[in-house]
DNA sequence: GGACCAAATGAAATCAATTTCAGACAAGTC
DNA sequence: GACTTGTCTGAAATTGATTTCATTTGGTCC
């Protein structure tokens, strides 16, 4: 009657499934990371026993001796955008169908919490490590080299191999053209990475460079850096240029999002879109066409990303050279939320 | 000019802080460990040494001999789920400040990949599990059990203790009994869970007994049960309710995306909102407070939900009980969605 | 001054697997 | 028949920390 918990005998370990099966503990470990090596009747025999033992190798005594964790480690900036929080689902799943399990960290855009999580990943001995995003401190990929752990970037096009991502300020100047190509001349954009987070301001260049060729400038006033990526930042966005007395007629943002926040408050303003305002999206996340009108925006085609990515993590895991990469092409998707300037 | 890769030494191990400080490797674990036991002058020259070598325990050696690992794993539903995935970003930066490291896997709503991921995780010999939402695979908990793995319930609450979760049947009916306060007598309900994912389908449940205390009844085509959780799913949602000849005053929603895409809906139709159709949402995330009007939504703090689930998976980590646990307070909150039924 | 105790430390065992190395055996070659 | 080759297996070493157990040291108490 003592037993009543249910099966409370400790777990099996190779030891004992080699007694049951008649073999030594060397064999049970080749039955399961080697059993090309294996007779069949041993091969056998030994599966038999481990199953009838219930037994599961230790990770924690594998990854010791054989210096591989089978761990990733997943380091984004944050799990509030659908778009990474989508991409670490994927690249998860894709991961567990090769045996391997993701550690996760989010930096929340904070370069300490970002050298932390290096840190404790190497501490925990993951094969790999990928760093989503630009980093935040410049430290923390020559951090995670010189511990040993290799490492991928992701997501954001950087020189600095191995990386696996779309080149953005191209997609943003693809926008910017697309759009003076619609006649619009009044710009503003939305894109609310603090210095922090992109110390160089790429993306606003980017615009500011293809605004430059068509002889147009891009105020200050007409930049919306700071705030946050939601629907309400969005609205508040425009709220916040028309209060500075800019009266854009498009309107680009740096996600799906903020898009969606301009075209409602827009919207409410009762400036028809793209009639009155023309506003650009990124990501080409479901929301984009859930609106009225749905967003023009710059799709990032996620399962090419995720896949890409696994791929090249599996390969530094297990000590293959990434080979030469490119950035990942995105795709202008022109939807309602744009048009022609008025007036033309 | 070998080196030019930068430092290529291996790391030091305990061994070598133990030499240059003059002690034995058992000293240096003490001092990473049980500080108090040392001297202090011992501990400084531990400590000095260790800073010099640039010493980091590795986890996994660690793991194997103390039997801890300082990783909890954390098992979830789907990280498309806004709440579900701020909430691990929460969890994930509360247990790094107590240095464990977050094993993250998504079953993506497959009762297989739960599974398979309880027993990956075990695998991995995880300190403690968190499997938030209810169970799809109704042997994954108890397995963990048996694996020897202390589990907590999160989001849900369920009397399967240990648990902490909201009552998300009780507070439906309350949003079900404040609209027949009023005046609504035609309801619908837009909750897509599949019978996979809740068989037991609770929630239209407690929302069918509460309009039946007031006499009334849910007809099958007044409930949306399929579909996914999205914006453009709130959309055809109610799309789908008006093709089945359903024309309720008031729609209950199991998420805030849902009941976006109803209310998006609606004013694209020309139903004014609340005047014409009431909409209630759940979660009260960010979108509930970005639109106009507001929704009328279920608040389920998040806060208090990721501090108290951190709490209690530290206890199961360590060892320790998790005392008696009670449902989490759920609140109504009140806003523009929702308005007297019309003709009333 | 001897007994006792607590604090501080080290030597060696331990955790549970994998890997190395060597050996047994069978089949094929000349 | 000796030799080579390849396949299969086991004994023992190995991984890097923690833990156990024993020992040393210094102080206190009677």
């Amino acid at each position: 009657m003592d037993n009543f918990t249910g099966d409370v005998r400790p777990p099996a370990k190779s030891g004992d499934v080699a007694r049951l099966a008649g073999v030594s503990p060397a064999t049970v470990s080749r039955a399961f990371n080697a059993p090309h090596l294996l007779d069949q009747q041993t091969l056998a025999r030994v599966r038999d026993a481990a199953a009838r033992l219930e037994y599961r190798p230790q990770g924690v005594a594998r990854s010791l001796r054989s210096r591989r964790s089978l761990l990733i480690g997943v380091l984004i900036p944050s799990l509030r955008n659908t778009y990474f929080a989508q991409t670490v689902e994927r690249v998860q799943a894709l991961l567990a169908e090769r045996g391997y399990t993701v550690l996760i960290a989010s930096s929340r855009y904070d370069p300490a919490a970002e050298m932390a999580a290096v840190k404790a990943m190497a501490a925990q001995g993951v094969d790999a490590l990928l760093l989503v995003g630009r980093p935040l401190d410049a430290m923390s990929r020559p951090t995670a080299t010189r511990l040993g752990l290799p490492s991928l970037r992701a997501w954001a096009w950087l020189d600095e191999p191995p990386c696996i991502g779309f080149d953005h300020d191209a997609a943003l100047r693809v926008v910017t053209q697309y759009l003076l190509s619609l006649g619009h001349r009044h710009f503003a954009l939305v894109a609310p990475f603090r210095a922090l987070h992109d110390p160089l301001r790429s993306r606003l260049t980017a615009v500011r460079e293809a605004l430059a060729e068509a002889g147009l400038a891009l105020p200050p006033a007409a930049v919306i850096d700071d705030g946050g990526f939601g629907l309400a930042d969005g609205r508040q966005a425009l709220r916040v240029l028309h209060a500075r007395g800019q009266t854009p007629t498009a309107v680009i943002c740096s996600n799906d999002l903020l898009a969606a926040g301009v075209v409602l408050q827009a919207q409410a303003q009762g400036l028809a879109v793209p009639k009155d305002l023309s506003v650009s999206g990124y990501n080409d996340l479901d929301i984009a066409t859930a609106l009225d009108p749905a967003l023009t925006t710059v799709a990032t085609p996620m399962t090419d990303h995720a896949t890409r990515v696994v791929a090249a993590l599996l390969d530094l895991a297990q000590g293959r050279d990434v080979g030469t990469l490119t950035p990942l092409p995105t795709r202008l998707v022109v939807r309602g939320s744009t048009g022609p300037a008025p007036g033309r």
